[in-house]
DNA sequence: ACGATAACAATACGTTCGCATCGCAACCTG
DNA sequence: CAGGTTGCGATGCGAACGTATTGTTATCGT
């Protein structure tokens, strides 16, 4: 049973987070169709097949709905990597490097919109903010998982962890890009980095 | 003395190129400033210090022009790499990988807009295809830079030549974004890659 | 039953957009 | 100088934009 704070009186409950993640996930089917500049209120609003007044009410803004939409995409990937808490270490460096290598339409929409964040974040601050924080994050992880696979394995070829992470992560967003664009196939770009990884 | 191909009448000369050329520095202007969202023909009017009438006339349709600073942005690089002709492969190798790396503003806006296309690229098919071709053309002439490196030198390390290019070139793109983005320092990115080209 | 309030939908407003059009000035040829 | 042509500035239009505002409905304590 749930309370609430202002006593006496109870509006009509829904759920909220419900209903910003429809909203959310239209804003990226938008992105991800007609790029970032092609995102309006009534646009999505038409994608979630729900009023404009709505969006407004949920984020107040159009640039706090398209923030809003970054920070769900870094947390949806961070909880993709999450689900992998009990793999070897190795498994789970794979799984940060090639995991944004899009396999299917759902891989590449995500991708797709990953990318106009980051030119997005060339000119906002907010957006790049965000972005910094998630590529700050992949690294110290991509560095505690090569530590622990070394420990586990042995010494590395000479190069420092941090200078392996930063090499495969920039390799992974390298090649990610040319998957995007259509003339890599994934499984090559996987196999890269597979080979990449094996070689730690 | 120039000649017209439609003969008596001459009207009024002006030197087109230059004039196109105007445009499109202010339309690269725009977009490293604000984003391609930011680019409309009475802002890039505003920023070249013409009138939207002249835009119109020289490139007729906002999607022309953005397009046509997509193909110069294009050739402007290929234009700098040209220069480097009467060097080693190794160097020039160097040159081709690293070249795209923001040392300086100039760069810094250069590798901006390049990023705003990359993204526009992924819904729009006539940039991509340019992207596509330039990319093409970079990994082509990454291979005989290799391969002539070897033949100098000695053979490579067992990789094929073209998958030590795509390795470069997809490690030059995911470093570039990285400075880019601001936690990533010049310097590092530009010594990553000379790592990695002297251990062809 | 009632009144207060959250959750919207609908609309209205002022701005900005791309683009078409018009008109004049510059220029060359005869 | 007359006539024809290009270069392009100025203006206007209809559409689409973001946002503020207003109106409606559902919900629950009292």
């Amino acid at each position: 049973m749930r309370t609430y704070c202002y006593r006496g009186r109870m509006p009509r409950v829904v759920d909220h987070e419900e209903r910003r993640w429809e909203i959310v996930y239209a804003l990226w089917l938008v992105i991800a169709q007609h790029g970032i500049e092609g995102v309006s209120l009534r646009h999505v609003a038409a994608e979630a097949g729900v009023s404009m007044g709505r969006i407004q009410h949920y984020f107040g803004t159009k640039e706090a709905l398209v923030l809003a939409g970054c920070t769900s995409l870094v947390q949806s990937a961070y909880g993709g990597y999450q689900e992998t808490a009990d793999a070897a270490p190795r498994e789970r460096l794979l799984h940060v490097v090639s995991q944004q290598i899009p396999r299917d339409d759902a891989g590449r929409m995500g991708v797709s919109v990953w990318y106009a964040y980051v030119a997005k974040s060339i000119n906002d601050s907010a957006v790049r903010q965000v972005l910094a924080e998630a590529r700050r994050g992949a690294e110290e992880e991509c560095v505690r998982l090569i530590r622990a696979d070394r420990g586990a394995v042995g010494d590395g070829d000479g190069r420092s962890a941090l200078e392996q992470a930063r090499h495969l992560l920039a390799l992974a967003d390298g090649l990610t890009l040319r998957v995007l664009v259509g003339d890599l196939e994934p499984a090559e770009a996987v196999g890269m980095l597979e080979v990449e990884v094996g070689r730690l």
